[in-house]
DNA sequence: AGAATAGTGTCTTTTAGACACTATAGT
DNA sequence: ACTATAGTGTCTAAAAGACACTATTCT
């Protein structure tokens, strides 16, 4: 560690005298795509209760994008890393902690905010809907769980220079209450001989702030693609759950039927059975699994 | 749009009158960790050569770690995203363009780099090892392709609190002529009921500068982990190539023999056969392919 | 002729998909 | 008894793994 640099200095002594350049630098912030899976009201006493998937949005109360919704999340502070801050953020937005947390993606488009040079580090996050009554904050009419859907309403693809385009257009949903927000998110996907690049691009964008569409669209992608190969969906289950209900959580996430055999060969290996069954269900009673503690 | 906030500023208004706040920022750099996949020499004429991956490193001409070896990268600039200020970079520091290019992870650990508070953006990115002779930069010297290698060195699985904590101790090798780099790269998984989390630690680091030996070893295993279910390998091929040679490519990059017959049924939905032969091989010529243009 | 790789056939095992059947608490 | 879900058995089809065999060019 003694090696001198041209100008005759150690490594101690040039940082001892280093200052940084004035050039300009971004606002780095964490936000969070927080997704949980909640029950709708089910008036059938016997028939189970439909899942959703929903997501927390909260109202902007300045400007831009005023009345708007966005993404919990802040700035990022110099004596933290990014994860810590969206663990921050949520708790003090929220109220909730310790929860399953993942990067997402650095969306760094130079004017994706108006006021500043802004960078977002997302991430994604998800609970289980039990955990998450907490919502006394301050902004109790603030913060809103909205009933999410990502539908794929149209695939075009053509081909063009020596290659193919996919367009995939998305319409992204959202509604909470009265509250009905949407967007048109277009994905575009080349692929030629010399490699395959993916954009996205809002097309249309109703109540909803800032890129926060895109970030929600490829989050929604990323979970969808996780769920096949990983056991990221037992994040949204509460301790003790039913295969079905699991099997629903994929349903709502992937927007399709599943076959119910084949999903319990498949996922069985991910929980352990526990001694428990639901009751008063009005019909055969269901055995309780958790998530197993070995697993890789 | 005429909505007015509680200062009875509309979003224009607003937007004209806001000055950013003078809190601290991070600078924000993109860091790219570049393979490649080049054919070691052969002195058999009928044996074909063997492939190594190879990773392009900077040696660093100033403090901190003068002397040391860094991924190629700089700061971002306020008119691009951090793709663009990567492929800048890599063009700036090594001539080539067009390249594969994925967005890796965010690292942003408070004193990653001893002078000030630096976040890296750290793309993979991938090229063909013809298109690669470029280096007549100013630096010829201190731009080099190193044979690297990543080998699990010890894998413990211990139970802990509730669930299993799997310590995985990875050694990093680099080496480009008399050059030897190495690192040990220890990753802490935990899994318990209530959730899984990852997390990386430099044990011991010869020649590697700032974090680099993690963000490399990051990469390895979002590459390892992508060529089972895309096609990204096919990034490292030039144009024609065939199939033992695509295959030596997989088993560099994962360390391991694969079967002929399965791997070919496998990954020939992957590219086009052509018309063309290998020849003077020394013995039964090859056919080649290419990328397909089709493919999901 | 022999070396070295190219390329294919086929058997087994595993996994996925489809569907039908039996089981059971609660009203 | 009936409803609605729980849970299993089994057939088929597709994919993965293992290995052996044949084919071909160059020296």
């Amino acid at each position: 560690m003694e090696i001198k640099d041209k100008n005759g200095l150690t490594e101690r002594e040039f940082l001892e005298q280093y200052r940084p350049g004035d050039y300009e630098r971004p606002s780095v912030a964490a936000d969070i795509v927080l997704f949980t899976a909640a029950n709708c009201e089910e008036n059938n006493y016997r028939r189970l209760p439909k899942k959703t998937l929903q997501l927390l949005l909260i109202r902007r109360g300045g400007h831009p994008y005023l009345g708007s919704w966005a993404l919990p999340g802040g700035f990022v502070n110099p004596d933290e890393t990014t994860e810590q801050a969206a663990r921050r953020e949520l708790t003090e937005e929220t109220g909730v902690d310790h929860i399953y947390l993942e990067q997402l993606y650095t969306f760094s488009e130079p004017h994706r905010d108006p006021r500043m040079w802004v960078m977002s580090c997302s991430y994604m996050a998800l609970i289980d809907s039990t955990k998450v009554q907490v919502e006394a904050g301050d902004d109790a009419e603030n913060a809103q769980w909205f009933n999410i859907q990502l539908l794929t309403v149209k695939e075009d693809v053509t081909e063009a220079e020596d290659g193919f385009v996919t367009v995939t257009d998305y319409l992204l949903t959202l509604q909470h209450d009265e509250e009905q927000l949407y967007a048109e998110i277009r994905r575009i996907k080349t692929r030629n001989r010399t490699g395959t690049d993916v954009q996205y691009r809002i097309i249309r964008n109703v109540g909803l702030a800032f890129d926060h569409a895109k970030i929600i669209t490829v989050a929604i992608e990323r979970l969808r693609g996780k769920l096949n190969y990983t056991d990221i969906a037992l994040n949204l289950m509460p301790e003790y759950f039913t295969l079905t209900e699991l099997q629903q959580v994929y349903e709502i996430i992937l927007n399709k039927q599943l076959l119910k055999a084949p999903f319990r060969r498949k996922y069985s290996i991910l929980v352990e059975e526990t001694d428990k069954l639901t009751k008063d269900a009005g019909h055969r009673p269901s055995r309780l699994y958790r998530r197993s503690r070995k697993i890789d």
